[in-house]
DNA sequence: ACCTGAACACCGTTCAAGT
DNA sequence: ACCTGAACACCGTTCAAGT
């Protein structure tokens, strides 16, 4: 990659992730361009669609919680394992506003060839093997599926996003959920 | 209302009821203007916003989920009457697709004095009758909000909304929340 | 009193011309 | 190899002119 081709690529990351934290998810991708300080047809170059973009803007986070989760595999309360990694989700997920909508979005079959669709599905995985912990355990019923339960989740984030206090929310649904996942 | 007013109105309704069933509660206003063959014009004197226009096209539903929720006041076992009104309420919530994201967005303060704000106000009032009636029978946790509850149904029916079976989500997911809605 | 549609602003996207 | 920005299409919204 050319020298001006990588700075460009950090400008336009970096404007993004302030735009899509200012604006949400659909920020005009002009602006952002603007704010760069490259031309559009640039921004279109580096990122052929607006979530190429938003997933060079999560990576980070993304990585961090597939971290998370597996170093929750050696917690030895699986419960608590996994009820840290939902809390943990979804402290960060009503930032950028639309990306629980974007995430739920992507989890469908046919985006699982582009960059954030195999994102959701490694998110999906790693939910998985701690969910799978918990159900071994008996802590969490047997037929609750991850893609089901991640797409929950994002819907408990969407809801948040619009509420004065997200954390707080969020964490009340969770301990709703928590209820309904015990095995009864 | 002049003759061709009242028509006018009622094609615009008619015309957006099919586009935002078509392509979601974005669908674009000129189209539905051209549709309905009136004027761009025409459909901002009548709606001068799109969830205006959304309101007309779903207040039919919307009085018969208020009323559903009055007569289930009268079935015997109120958490029976508060789980059959949530299924309800999502059986319908999918389409137009977009609409739970919308009523999520209306129920913020900001928005009580619209016409979606004060319905999305009817239905949280609607659904907090039924809600406290299964508290006071001890069917349900007495913190649980209406509000709460009410931005969560809706949370499950956008997550709904791009899943290839959303009534099947929505029931597991039911099935799920009322585990956690029981007394402990 | 109500309607029409041209006009303006804004945004996404492409591509010919440039370095 | 990469960048620029003009050009095009599309949409929301307003408003002068019309009936």
């Amino acid at each position: 990659m050319r020298a001006d081709a990588r700075r460009n690529y950090e400008r336009l990351v970096t404007t993004a992730r302030t735009a899509f934290t200012e604006h949400g998810t659909g920020a005009s991708l002009d602006e952002i361009a603007k704010r760069a300080g490259v031309g559009s047809g640039t921004l279109y170059r580096h990122f052929p669609t607006r979530d190429a973009l938003l997933h060079a803007v999560l990576r980070e986070r993304i990585d961090g919680l597939l971290g998370h989760a597996d170093a929750l595999l050696a917690e030895p309360d699986p419960e608590a394992a996994l009820a840290r990694w939902l809390r943990t989700y979804l402290a960060g997920a009503s930032s950028p506003r639309g990306t629980c909508t974007v995430i739920i979005e992507v989890m469908g079959p046919e985006w699982a060839a582009t960059g954030l669709g195999a994102a959701a599905d490694a998110i999906r995985a790693a939910l998985g093997r701690l969910l799978e912990r918990a159900q071994r355990a008996g802590a969490v019923r047997a037929e609750v599926d991850p893609g089901d339960l991640l797409r929950l989740a994002n819907a408990i984030g969407v809801a948040s996003e619009r509420t004065p206090d997200p954390g707080a929310y969020a964490d009340r649904m969770l301990t709703l959920l928590f209820g309904g996942l015990r095995a009864g």
